[in-house]
DNA sequence: CGGCCTGTTTCCAA
DNA sequence: CTTGGAAACAGGCC
């Protein structure tokens, strides 16, 4: 479920790894969730502890004492798990870092889109792959800036990482509700009063969903997601929502509050 | 069986 | 060359 209130909880989550003894081995199961070369990987890790960790957007970085990082990515299905005993390994475990313990921390991904990859800077890594920054620190300014130069559904461009990175899907269609905007609506058509209601109603998802540790259950009820998830009606006019598609992915909103 | 799904990358067309 | 849209990737669930 991994948007950017979902990896900053798997990040407090893994920080229990900072407290723990080195890394005896790592194990692969599935070699296509692993991007660096395995030998590589294998040795840069062996004996390492992890000593400090960031969050990008949805991307997950744990550095070791060596100033490598690992990076944990997890597409649409991944999450990090800790375990002790092979008998209660998570279903779907791909790779998986033995501590000395025995303590054991399992990258779990169900359909393979997730990614672990050794990064030797993340500076680089930001620059070599258009990663922007993290949606929670870009200003108003640079966000209305990107969004008002381009010709494309203003969803679509919440969605683009390398301007700030961390909005999924289901952030980008609460923002749009909470703003009051059709989701089909060209970003470049949006009047300045609109573009600074979706920044402030995108710190403010951002915001709660983080705090509630991505917990929807405990989203507030004026969030429509709750009522997607629930195939329900809008929390404002309780009219029923409406699903289409934009840019290829399902799409929900309210046609009354959100008109074009 | 067909359709759907929280993400990214790649390919193709305009 | 840039932009944007669609397809591809996998697996499970309804």
């Amino acid at each position: 479920m991994p948007e950017l209130p979902e990896v900053e909880a798997y990040r407090l989550y893994v920080e229990e790894a900072l407290f723990e003894s080195p890394i005896q081995k790592v194990e692969l199961l599935r070699e296509k969730v692993m991007k660096s070369d395995w030998k590589n990987f294998q040795t840069a890790t062996q004996g390492q502890g992890f000593i400090s960790t960031k969050r990008i957007g949805k991307y997950l970085f744990m550095e070791l004492d060596s100033h490598q990082w690992v990076l944990f990515h997890f597409g649409m299905t991944g999450k990090p798990e800790f375990y002790q005993n092979e008998e209660v390994k998570p279903k779907h475990s791909r790779l998986i870092i033995h501590f000395e313990s025995g303590l054991k921390l399992a990258f779990v991904c169900m359909r393979l889109f997730g990614r672990v990859e050794l990064v030797e800077s993340i500076e680089q890594y930001q620059t070599d792959h258009q990663l922007g920054v993290d949606a929670l620190e870009v200003s108003e300014a640079d966000f209305i800036d990107y969004v008002s130069a381009s010709k494309a559904a203003v969803k679509t461009v919440l969605l683009h990482q390398k301007a700030f990175a961390g909005v999924g899907n289901w952030i980008a269609d609460e923002v749009l509700f909470q703003a009051g905007i059709h989701p089909e609506e060209k970003a470049y058509q949006l009047s300045k009063k609109q573009l600074q209601s979706i920044f402030k109603e995108l710190q403010e998802v951002l915001r709660i969903a983080v705090e509630k540790q991505a917990d929807y259950h405990a989203f507030p009820d004026h969030f429509m997601v709750k009522e997607r998830w629930g195939d329900g009606n809008c929390p404002i006019c309780g009219e029923e929502l409406q699903r289409i598609v934009v840019g290829g992915r399902g799409t929900y909103l309210c046609e009354q509050e959100q008109s074009k």
